[in-house]
DNA sequence: CGAGGCCTTGAACGAAATCAAAGTCAGTGG
DNA sequence: CCACTGACTTTGATTTCGTTCAAGGCCTCG
């Protein structure tokens, strides 16, 4: 387990990453440091960084995997970029069951929800080894004062994860159990091909029991749904090695709609009777 | 409709109400306007606002009923905080279908989703008159770097608006039906409270849809469940008037009662196990 | 007074949860 | 090296909760 958070199946880009891991970080006392523009280029921000300024430097800080970064009600006082590494963010209710918010990855903040009240709100677990960036975010933000591009960055990743969060409850509060695994499996996809892997072939990283909670489901419905999936030849499943076989089916798949799809099969079932086209069933309808 | 949006049952504070937003406002122009220290006040931050600068002033909008304040793919530019009236906010899916996201009232801030791409990603539409007050977002973050309160403003209202929605995410993604209604009174209810109207009894500004929505239900279980609540004396409930009648109880609701129907046919179907204690199982349960 | 939205309630169905039992795999220690 | 252990996964049988379909009532407004 150990060993394997940086062993991705076909690493398509392992030299590059290597490279400009190498690049991002300069080695001081034993640690990591990344400057601005590194910050922002993780981030994906658009950072038209005049100021290569070599004295603003962040710390790096690595965990293991298993290790908290923060826990619900610390203090708050730095945010997270990841620089490498697999994440869970988790609610905790009142009798100690996790509720997964979300599972960071590279070029992800951690930490936003502690601004509001100065204690973090949730805890953050590395789901692999990790190498985190520190942002104190009293520095942070007296340094956005000057370097307008870390404002913007600022307001943009906080803008950036309540859009999210706002699919997140779109896709919770409408989609079918189906469509939730489908785009999840496809989200995946497309986060790892950002990060220069494969987007066909990957391991999970999280057991079902997290995909399911992270989705709103159990983890036996998430297994039955890889399953389907993989006998439709939408995806081969094997554990946690997922091979992504029909990315377009995947992204339009959805719930069996309101009205629609419900007409249809009925007039279907009321015409036959008997002929049950099962696997077509489990494609999106209309 | 359009003459209901300020007379709330039972407005406790009337006269407050008034004086205060006649305090809140200046009239320029036949519109209103508001400055830095009231815009904070508003959204509860604690602002240590030495500079009550009057010429840093903020100008209000009005609303009608059904109008919608910004639509999905509409350009971004600016803020809203809402001084009165009751509005949502939705996505909508590919084939038209409304998500609700938020019912957004006095002192919520709109629009923040929009930051990132420069597009709003959300529509937001007025459920009642509705007076808002404009941020134009340059001129507020430009105001930022000079009046540090209204920046810490910015970041505080965008974290606690990504824990809300975290909530949400928690509430989809692990209650029951009966348990996400509960909250969702027992929320509105605070949100009345801290207004200064009645938190025991109000008119739901929203159709038995949109709550569904919301809740990620449909409106016959929204419907059923308030009916359920009504029967069991937790709250009183006639079209859209709402008593909370045993606050407590809602809040702490995890799993609904047995019906008297449900516990009748369990006794008719079983004679084998005796050991239903319905009464025991009408509250939370672990 | 009638039309159209909104709300309530019932009956039947179905998607996902729950309960249960094997099967797989990694790590551990004899 | 291999058997043992415990966490994770798969699959099947059954149950339950919430949806879907349907019908009727209520309130507002023209």
């Amino acid at each position: 387990m150990l060993s394997t958070q940086t062993s991705e199946i076909r690493p398509a880009t392992t030299a590059t990453m290597q490279s400009s891991s190498m690049e991002a970080g300069r080695q001081r006392q034993g640690r990591l440091w990344s400057n601005l523009k590194e910050v922002c280029d993780l981030l994906h921000i658009p950072a038209a960084c005049s100021v290569t300024n070599e004295e603003l430097l962040f710390q790096h800080v690595q965990f293991k995997t298993g290790q908290r970064i923060h826990t619900i009600g610390q203090p708050f006082d730095t945010l997270y970029i990841v620089n490498s590494g697999f994440l869970k963010t988790v609610l905790i209710d009142e009798f100690g069951n996790e509720q997964v918010l979300s599972f960071p990855m590279k070029g992800d903040m951690l930490g936003v929800d502690g601004i509001h009240t100065r204690h973090y709100s949730s805890e953050a677990v590395a789901l692999s080894d990790c190498d985190l960036i520190l942002l104190p975010f009293k520095k942070l933000t007296a340094l956005g004062r000057v370097h307008l591009e870390l404002e913007n960055m600022m307001y943009g990743v906080m803008s950036r994860e309540l859009v999210r969060e706002q699919a997140m409850i779109g896709m919770l509060g409408a989609l079918s159990a189906e469509a939730r695994v489908a785009r999840f499996l496809v989200s995946l996809a497309e986060r790892f091909a950002q990060m220069g892997y494969s987007s066909k072939l990957f391991n999970l990283r999280m057991t079902r029991h997290e995909i399911g909670s992270y989705l709103g489901l159990t983890l036996e419905t998430v297994s039955r749904t890889l399953s389907a999936f993989n006998e439709i030849g939408l995806i081969s499943v094997d554990q946690r090695t997922i091979g992504i076989k029909d990315p377009e089916a995947l992204k339009t798949l959805r719930r069996l709609p309101p009205s629609r799809t419900r007409a249809k099969q009925l007039a279907a079932a009321k015409t036959k009777g008997a002929e049950s086209d099962a696997p077509a069933q489990l494609l999106a309808a209309l």
